[in-house]
DNA sequence: TCTAAAATGCCACTGAGTGCCAGTTTTGGC
DNA sequence: GCCAAAACTGGCACTCAGTGGCATTTTAGA
């Protein structure tokens, strides 16, 4: 890695982690970017050059996380029915997640404690349902119909991952993450009433 | 109704009507607190007893129609199928933002086009997804696997609703509202695949 | 009419985020 | 190794959202 990039992310990293351990002691609102700043050694202004904005601190894999569920998106392309394509991506990420438990856990308590963090949450949300929607779209075909087939699933199917991550959230990452996220694509399959 | 109510009413509604102005007319950023407050003959600081903050400026009706929304999940409790009550309630939606279509675009341009709105968009779509799951919980009975069913559909049923918003803004209100509402209800009911 | 409560205005303050520019560090060609 | 261009950084001054405190005005009700 050339020295520039390194020291890019070497940066990076210090401001994660300030950011971390100010977080996660003090809470969100009580930390001032000032701190983080001073902590990492780095300039008030340089830490706005690398992120957009101080909730920007709290998903430090975003994008990381994004490019591969498009990666698994676009391998999954096989079957005729999309929901399996969901359900091995489910899969991948529910052992993902529970092999990471506890720090997942930690960083959704704080967006959860946070408004500001659940909104940037929901711009990720955003982020996989348009994914969703355009992979459907191309398993539908054409037309009016068929585009609108696929936005609703897609936006049903972000709807239950929602409600499946909070409920696993909420009984602190006991439940088999796997088997929930299965169950839930089964109602977006059949329909939670036939 | 009382004086000291009335005035209140009165300079709430000369808020909504200054902030309207400006966010149509130069956009929500550009548009300043102090130049609301100037317009409608207000100090900075009464404001801020009145709106939590310039984002609520362009949600006025937001209790209202929750409130209403909640009466309406309340009042159709009857049928076993927690399905046939959406539909109703979506009827009544439907004919209400046909009827205000102009106003009802206008706004959602401009939610569309602002983070920050779309962020308190979403906040009003947890509230509508809670009271949903409330109210299923209620039909699906005790238990656990009941209470994740509940909140699997409020999730599903929040996130096709959304989607079909979403499809009659780009299509500039056009569709039947009622018609889009109907079909989206139909794949939580039955799935999107069978 | 008089008083307690409610509503308002004003001021000073913190903290996020931005524009600008000058200084430093890295890179790539020689 | 040297040098110029490009990338990165720091510091400063600024705007604006949002808050706390307190003095002043307005309303409600006896």
């Amino acid at each position: 890695m050339p020295l520039r990039e390194a020291k890019k992310a070497a940066v990076r990293q210090a401001l994660v982690a300030a950011a971390n351990r100010r977080f996660h002691r003090h809470g969100f609102e009580q930390t001032t970017i000032d701190e983080i700043c001073a902590d990492a050694g780095v300039s008030r202004r340089t830490f706005f050059r690398y992120f957009e904005n101080k909730e920007a601190l709290a998903f430090p894999h975003r994008t990381e996380r994004f490019e591969r569920f498009l990666a698994l998106l676009d391998g999954a392309g096989h079957s005729p029915n999309p929901v399996d394509g969901l359900r091995a991506i489910c899969q991948t990420f529910a052992h993902e997640y529970s092999a990471n438990r506890e720090a997942i856990l930690a960083q959704q308590r704080l967006v959860d404690s946070v408004p500001a963090l659940a909104a940037r949450e929901h711009e990720i949300d955003c982020d996989w349902e348009t994914a969703m929607a355009a992979t459907f779209r191309r398993r539908f075909g054409r037309g009016a119909a068929a585009e609108r087939r696929a936005r609703l699933m897609a936006g049903a199917a972000i709807g239950v991952i929602r409600a499946t991550m909070r409920y696993w959230y909420e009984k602190d990452g006991k439940p088999d993450l796997a088997r929930l996220g299965q169950e839930a694509l089964d109602g977006l399959e059949h329909g939670f009433l036939s």
